[in-house]
DNA sequence: AATGAATGAGGATTCATTCAT
DNA sequence: GATGAATGAATCCTCATTCAT
C-alpha cells in the first residue's frame, strides 16, 4: 500500500520541517502518520533508511517543481525561469522546503547515493550551463561554479525572506535575477 | 576559570565538526574537554545554552577571521579580500568551519539573539556595501541581497571543494571572485 | 494438512538448532516453513505450545532413533547398542540433536507433561535395567541412577566431540562404553 | 563500588535461575538489584557482557565450592570428596546452581573464553586424573572422558533429585559414588 | 484455510541532568 | 569549585499475536 509508505514519508517531512532532524522520533512519525510504530519498519529498514528515502523523495519534488518547463525558450528565458522557481520554492514554508534545508548541510555521510541522485535530477540545469559554454555565451567555469554564482543567491535571498529578515519587492527580485544572469555571461563589446 | 569554559566550547565544537549536532553528547564533551560531566553545568545552564554559546563563539571567530583588514584599500580591494578569506575559510576542514556549517540551517529557533550578533559582527561588510551604494557604484539593492549575490557563492564554492565535489584552480577562483564583484557593480559606460 | 504442521515444526527445530531458543521468532519460523505468520496459529495455540510440541516431537525422534532394535540380543548387547546409538546421535550436528540439547536444561516449567512422555518413550531402556536387576546382574539402584551412571557419559562424550573439545578414536569409545556397562554390573567372583 | 557490580550480578543470577536466560530483561535486573536501568551499563557494556561475566563468576563459585580441599588424602578420597561436593552442589536450588545449568547447553558461542576459564578452574580435577593415569591406576582415557564417565553421573543424579524425579538415600548415593570411582579404575588381579 | 499487514507492548540502550562527596 | 556515579525518561527497534480479506 503505497498510501502508507507515503503517509510515513510526509509525516517525517513535517516533523523535520518543524523541529529539525534532531527532533525526529519514530514514535512521533508514527503518531503523525497515524500508524503504529512497528508499521514504519515494514516500509523502512530503520530510521536512517527513512531519512535517506525522504531526502531522495524531497530532492525529486524540488527538482520537479524547479525544473518544470526548463527547456522552453532562449537560454536566458530558461535560466531566469529556473531562478525564479527556485526563489519561489525557497520562500515557501512548506514542509518540503523546510525539511530540504535540513539535509543540505549534514555531516558528510551516505552522501554518495544522494549526490548521484542530485546530479541526475539537476542534469537539465547542468546542460543549460553547458549549452551556454558551447555557445561561448557563458564564462568558462565549471558548471558547479556557475551554479554557485548564479543560483545560490536565489536560494539565499529566499531563505532570508522566509525567515522574515528582509522583504524584497518584485522589482528587486527581478533585478537580482538579472544580475545573476549577467554575472556569468561573457560581456559582448557593445552591450552588457 | 575561563580556561575550562573554553575547553568545553572547543570540545563541543570538535565533536559537532566530527559527528554533527546530533552526535553531541554531554559525556563526550566532558571527556574531550577533560572535565567531569557535572562541571559543564557550572559554565552552561544546559545543553541548549552550550550550543547557543558555541554558535555565538564560532560566529565571532568566523567574523574575526574573515573581516581582518577589512578597511584597508579601495572598495574593490576590500570586497575581494573578504571574498577570498571567506572562500579560504569555507574550504577548511577545521572544527570551527565544520561546526559552523551545522548551525546555518537549523530549524528556526532561538534565532533572535543569534541574528543580532550576526548583524553586529558583520557590520563592517554591511558598511562596505552601504559605501558602495552611497557612491552609486553598487546596484541599488538591500545589503542582504548584495551579500546573497556576491558572497554566498564564495561559501558555496568552498563547500563543494571541501566535499571533494570539484577542484578549482586559482585562476577559476579569481575569476569567480571578480564575477561576483562585477555582478553587483553598476556598469559604467566605457567598461566591462 | 499434516504437511504444514510438520513443516512448521521442522522450521522451528532448524532455527533453534542454529540460534538457540532465544533466537526463535515466529516470523522466522513462518519464513523458513514457507507459510504465513498467521498460519502458524492455526496449528499451534501460541509460541509456547509450538515449543512444547516441538520438544515432544524431538523427544520422540530421539527415542525412536536411539531405541531401534533395543530388544535384540543379550542384555549387554542391548545396552551397548543403545549406548552407541546415543553417542552417535549426540555427536551429530543435526537440527534434531542441536535443538534437543537446548531443551534439556530449561528452567523447570511445563515439565510435567514432558516428563510423562519421556518416561513412556524411554520405557524400553527402563525395562532393560529392570531385567538386569531381576537377574541380579545389575547393581541395586533406581533405574534413573543406573541411567545417570551408564548412559549420561555417552551423551557427555558426544557433546564434547561435537563441540570440538576432544577427538576420541573408536577404541576409546568402545572402552568407554564397556566401562559404563561394567560400572553398573555386579561383579562375579571369577571375572570382572 | 564492587558492591553494585555484585548486586547486579546476583540479581541477574536470580532471575536466570527463576526464568531462564530468555526471561532475563535489563529492567528486571535493575529492579531486583535496586539500581536504575542505566546503572547496569556503568558496570557492563551490554547485556551480553553481563551474561558472560555472570557465567564466569558462577563458574568460579562452582569450582571453588566443589574443589575445596581437593588435595587432601588418597586419590580415591580426593575423587570421592569432589564427587560428593558436586552432587551436593547440584542438588541445591540456589540461584548459582540453577543459573549454572542454563549456561552449560547454550548454542555454541563466545565459548572460547569460557572454555579457557573452565579449563583453568577445573585443573585440579584434571590433575587428579593425570596422577591416576601416571600411577596406572586409572583407565587409559582422555581426562575429559574420565570426567564424563565418573563425574557427570554425580550431576545427573543431583539434577533428577532437585527436580523431584527421584529420592536417593545416602546409601544409594554412596554406592553410586563408589561405582563411578571403580568405573574408571584399572582392576587389580585379586579384587575389583 | 491461508494470508500478511498491522499492531503496540516490551526490550536494550543512551544520555541530559542531578547531587552527595 | 569539581567530581563522576547514579538516575530514569526517552529512543529505536523487535516480535507475538490479531484480523480483514
Amino acid at each position: 500500500m503505497r498510501n502508507k509508505h507515503d503517509r510515513i514519508l510526509r509525516a517525517a517531512e513535517k516533523i523535520i520541517a518543524a523541529g529539525g532532524i534532531q527532533g525526529l522520533s519514530m514514535q512521533q512519525v508514527a503518531k503523525e502518520a497515524e500508524v503504529a510504530a512497528g508499521t514504519i519498519y515494514r516500509y523502512f529498514k530503520d530510521k536512517d533508511e527513512l531519512v535517506l528515502e525522504l531526502r531522495k523523495d524531497v530532492l525529486a519534488h524540488v527538482a520537479a517543481s524547479v525544473l518544470a518547463d526548463h527547456d522552453v525558450g532562449t537560454l536566458e528565458q530558461r535560466f531566469k525561469r529556473i531562478w525564479m522557481k527556485m526563489h519561489d520554492f525557497g520562500k515557501q514554508r512548506s514542509p518540503t522546503n523546510l525539511s530540504y534545508e535540513q539535509y543540505a548541510h549534514l555531516p558528510e555521510s551516505n552522501t554518495e547515493e544522494i549526490r548521484a541522485i542530485e546530479m541526475k535530477l539537476f542534469e537539465p540545469l547542468h546542460r543549460l550551463f553547458e549549452q551556454g559554454l558551447e555557445q561561448k555565451l557563458i564564462q568558462p567555469l565549471h558548471p558547479r561554479a556557475l551554479y554557485a554564482i548564479s543560483m545560490e543567491p536565489a536560494m539565499a535571498m529566499a531563505r532570508a525572506m522566509r525567515r522574515g529578515l528582509v522583504e524584497y519587492d518584485q522589482k528587486e527580485i527581478t533585478l537580482a535575477c538579472d544580475l545573476c544572469w549577467r554575472a556569468i555571461l561573457i560581456p559582448t563589446t557593445q552591450t552588457n
